[in-house]
DNA sequence: TTGTATGCGTTATCAT
DNA sequence: ATGATAACGCATACAA
């Protein structure tokens, strides 16, 4: 009953031309005479044929998609980023195909498989548990392009955050409020928060204040482990009048462990996050963090693969500037007596 | 330089076989001497042959593809449901392809043009602003489940949350501790919304309680509208105890305004929401909510679409039960002498 | 400018 | 149980 699809040839036949010439106007890929192209145009209208995307990839066009290789597609974090790629490549009638790989490396691994299978264009890795030299190998096989591994790799092409920017934007903030004692929570083994605790430490070194090593406590970037390392740091005999959570995730978990002890924000510590989720506007108090334009590096990303798969060189690595966001999360210490 | 993938033909090649003996052996379609069987497995695995998706799909295989169609993928709500839908969907060797219309029509029937174009084997629809007999049409070219549109059109499958029940929940919680005068933030236009205010209606005259509709304003279903909405309930002379959020985003919204006015929560007024979303256990103080299990509603939505690609006829209609996660945002209203 | 012929990698229909 | 062959819908090199 369902009658099937329209085909290019279909198209040719009412039209009254042959195959290739309905293959040419689709794809502009020579000239064809405006009363034949009109004909041809307007039967394609009438019939609403579409090309058949499986036969256009065999037949050794482009597939018009680009693999994005995450960890959680439902992160608030690359949710941005994811944002940003979808908006670009929808523009230029590409698609993204999503593949996350939850942190373990052989679903990730298999995940990929799959999208090497649908002969992507290009890819994009937002985060992985690749190695370097396993992304270098994939990269002579396509376009790739990373974010978040800048200047780690010069083999590779990046995207990369002003992190170290970023984590001086942070210290030197609590500084010029008058923070001496400040906390930090840490993240992963990655290359993010390396580099963001990087520019913590070069930025105190510059202003002569001194970060306590027991100070520093691990999280995951998720709440949770903002909030166990909250904890602990309260736990500690230490004193400190300000915390730096490395992400904002990490703050909301920490901002809940210090109302849970008692403490106000900013009252008696102030707190202070990464990446300005769209959340962080709402919290109580409303967060201070430092901005990383999270949605445009995706966009930075999917447009460069995209000219790397049109066939032009690129420069390896670009960045974007952090700023701050100053909210209500963050005042001067109190002076106690 | 890049040698090109092995195909199948290579590995037939190779293995001194028939290209069907071949694809027999990846579709287990056919019986296969073990001996050969174990020759092409192994020159499979030696040569990294993975097949062509879109040489299979053009076959007339399957695309191994279901396509998702969305309004925002990077929503916390939606992220939810994805999750489930690729959890599911991958274990069968199947790949999401999401599109998100982002609340504008063009922009989503091009999307969901984007989507038939790749040969998708089925669709789930999460949220739309497509009208039912549009659905309909769909539904008749491709198996089709939507997700929250329960019990408005029979002639589409669908997998519901028990939003009545929901409600129903929300606020005999309320009733139980005491409230008496409760205020509710509504949802746009949008069956969710609605049938979750029904729930609260039916369990207010059963418990004779009386829902006065001046307490209650409409929100957009994000934190901002749940922010306004919340500055309105508090500009108006009338008192309340308690506040629903017919979903958390709006009750972040909410707990910002009302911590801005200086009330404590649960102290001064108790606050509910709808939805578990996962930052709802770290908000300040955690909030009190309706968990509609939306990964499993994206795991059941997947399974059918499955279901249904595989030729099996489905029930019209599923859903799944709701449940109250009690926690500080809510407690007894302070008797005031 | 336009048409013809061939091939892309796989599945499916026949044979054997 | 296995192989030969056609077909899927399109792009492209080659002819005209």
């Amino acid at each position: 009953m369902s009658k099937k699809r329209p085909s290019l040839g279909l198209v040719a036949e009412l039209s009254g031309v042959s195959p290739s010439t309905v293959s040419r106007i689709l794809n502009n890929t020579a000239k064809v005479s405006d009363s034949k192209k009109k004909t041809v145009l307007r039967v394609i209208e009438e019939t609403g044929f579409r090309p058949n995307l499986a036969a256009r990839t065999l037949a050794g066009g482009r597939a018009m998609s680009i693999g994005v290789l995450t960890q959680y597609i439902d992160s608030p974090f690359y949710g941005e980023a994811i944002r940003g790629i979808e908006e670009v490549l929808a523009s230029e009638d590409y698609t993204a195909l999503f593949a996350s790989g939850r942190g373990d490396r052989e679903l990730e691994l298999e995940r990929l498989n799959m999208l090497m299978e649908r002969n992507i264009d290009g890819l994009i890795v937002l985060s992985s548990t690749l190695e370097d030299h396993e992304l270098e190998a994939l990269a002579k096989e396509l376009p790739v392009v990373l974010t978040g591994r800048a200047t780690l790799n010069q083999k590779l092409t990046s995207i990369g955050f002003d992190n170290l920017g970023g984590g001086g934007l942070a210290l030197g903030h609590l500084a010029e409020l008058g923070h001496e004692a400040i906390a930090v929570i840490d993240g992963p083994d990655d290359p993010d928060a390396k580099l963001r605790m990087d520019g913590i430490r070069v930025e105190c070194s510059q202003r002569r204040i001194d970060l306590d090593p027991e100070l520093i406590e691990v999280g995951d970037f998720n709440e949770l482990g903002g909030y166990q390392a909250m904890v602990r740091l309260l736990d500690k005999p230490k004193d400190f009048s300000a915390v730096i959570a490395l992400n904002d995730q990490m703050a909301y978990g920490a901002m809940l462990a210090l109302s849970e002890a008692g403490l106000d924000i900013p009252g008696d510590i102030s707190l202070l996050g990464f990446d300005d989720l769209p959340h962080s506007a709402y919290t109580v108090p409303p967060l201070t963090t430092i901005s990383q334009p999270v949605n445009r590096i995706g966009a930075m990303a999917a447009s460069t693969v995209l000219a790397m798969s049109a066939g032009f060189a690129q420069t390896s690595d670009q960045s974007v500037a952090a700023s701050i966001v100053v909210r209500k999360s963050t005042d001067s210490p109190k002076t106690h007596g």
